[in-house]
DNA sequence: GGGTCGCCTTGACGACCGTCAACTTCCCGA
DNA sequence: TCGGGAAGTTGACGGTCGTCAAGGCGACCC
């Protein structure tokens, strides 16, 4: 289904540089406890049913968090850019597989137990992890409504929305996307070929435009944004 | 679109009365904080946009967490049952509308701002509060999980899994819905008719049978449950 | 420079599902 | 008991998207 590559880090460091652009990073605080690595295209940050000893963060690259069902299908669950938090859950072991998408991704790992103490006593660093969680869900409350929507365009639309959002917040018209036509298919759960011709259908309907295959231009917002709407709009 | 109701809950307490049914609820040391309050059908609980200045959380019967686009169409992002944890938010307003679906649903509401100094001074309130966020992050991910799917009735298959495991832990091959088949259209975004048929189809195949349109019986389990599978199965 | 391998696009076809419509059943209140 | 409205089911039909297939494009390596 996927090509699968070795499965240790490229290279580990401790004490994280701190290479998020907006800056350091939420949990500075927590930078000596950490550790850094670095993973090529593919390679797996933590896999599904493995226990759940680290909480991790992004802080260079891109990464997706994925199922993959028994029919062999995959459906990524949460794309994780630089400050995304993830891997953390209430049980014992991982629900998900996160692979590194980008070649060169940076993701620093937190023991989940010594944060977790820490937390006990740092009632700032439980509020900056309670928001992180909260982030995250509200990741995964966006990508709900992204699928929740009836056509492709609209589906692909407001991915892009999304992705223009969170990648570039200064100018939300140029969009690099950080991921593979393939990726963006198992994220809204279509095909690819449907992702694809959604694109061109933009394109030629003039609402987007690209300079080669991965970076979009916004043209037309409005058109994309069938927004939704306050139950008492 | 639906109904609107009055906007007062039917009645409210200080110091709720423990109605989980599994004995003492998990915020049991906030009883003295809460204020528990009774929603009659399609009452709204809390309201997008509005100030997030509450925490809630089930008791009794059971509510939907839904967004209204533009076209009218609704998506239901959480479907809540007792036990269940909502209006947790990172940002200053709600981005959700919350409404009761069962007449006589109870649900305590604890004052956001207070709770969150308590979970400050009180370690084990903050861990409980984690615990409860993840899961309902939990939650969600179970539900894209399900509106991934291919197929509608994979799709309703894997609801009445869902709802049979967080109803009835342990009779799981009853299931009493609580919802109509409205909400789970717009839970699982389909239409009202694709639900129904589907439904048919799952009751024709002998893979479900019903005694009222909402009590339902799961007899092949295996045939629901396509389940996923980890990436290293 | 050539070859290979992903990634992306386009076409044809058929199945599935959304829409519209009609009808039945159930529940609740008058 | 009857009536009305909501909830649920079923049918017909058309559009959308998934599948299969083929081909183009670009990157990277030898």
């Amino acid at each position: 289904m996927y090509a699968k590559v070795a499965s240790q880090p490229i290279s580990t460091t401790r004490h994280p540089h701190r290479a998020l652009p907006n800056g350091p990073h939420p949990l500075q605080s927590l930078d000596n406890l950490a550790m850094t690595a670095a993973y090529g295209r593919g390679q797996e940050i933590c896999g599904q049913s493995r226990p759940a000893e680290n909480w991790y963060m992004v802080l260079a690259g891109s990464a997706r968090c994925f199922i993959v069902r028994s029919d062999g299908r995959r459906q990524i669950v949460d794309l994780l850019l630089p400050g995304d938090f993830f891997g953390c859950t209430a049980r014992e072991a991982y629900d998900f597989t996160v692979e590194a998408i980008d070649p060169g991704t940076i993701v620093a790992g937190y023991p989940r137990r010594r944060v977790e103490a820490l937390a006990d006593s740092d009632p700032r660093l439980a509020r900056e992890v309670r928001k992180l969680v909260l982030e995250a869900m509200s990741r995964l409350q966006a990508q709900l409504l992204s699928i929740g929507r009836i056509t492709a365009p609209e589906k692909v639309g407001s991915f892009l929305l999304d992705m223009a959002a969170r990648l570039s917040p200064g100018h939300p018209d140029n969009v690099m996307l950080p991921v593979s036509r393939y990726d963006i298919a198992d994220y809204l759960a279509v095909s690819v070929e449907t992702v694809s011709r959604s694109l061109t259908d933009l394109k030629h309907r003039g609402v987007i435009s690209f300079s080669g295959t991965r970076s979009v231009r916004i043209v037309d917002r409005d058109a994309l944004d069938d927004r939704e709407t306050a139950a008492h709009a």
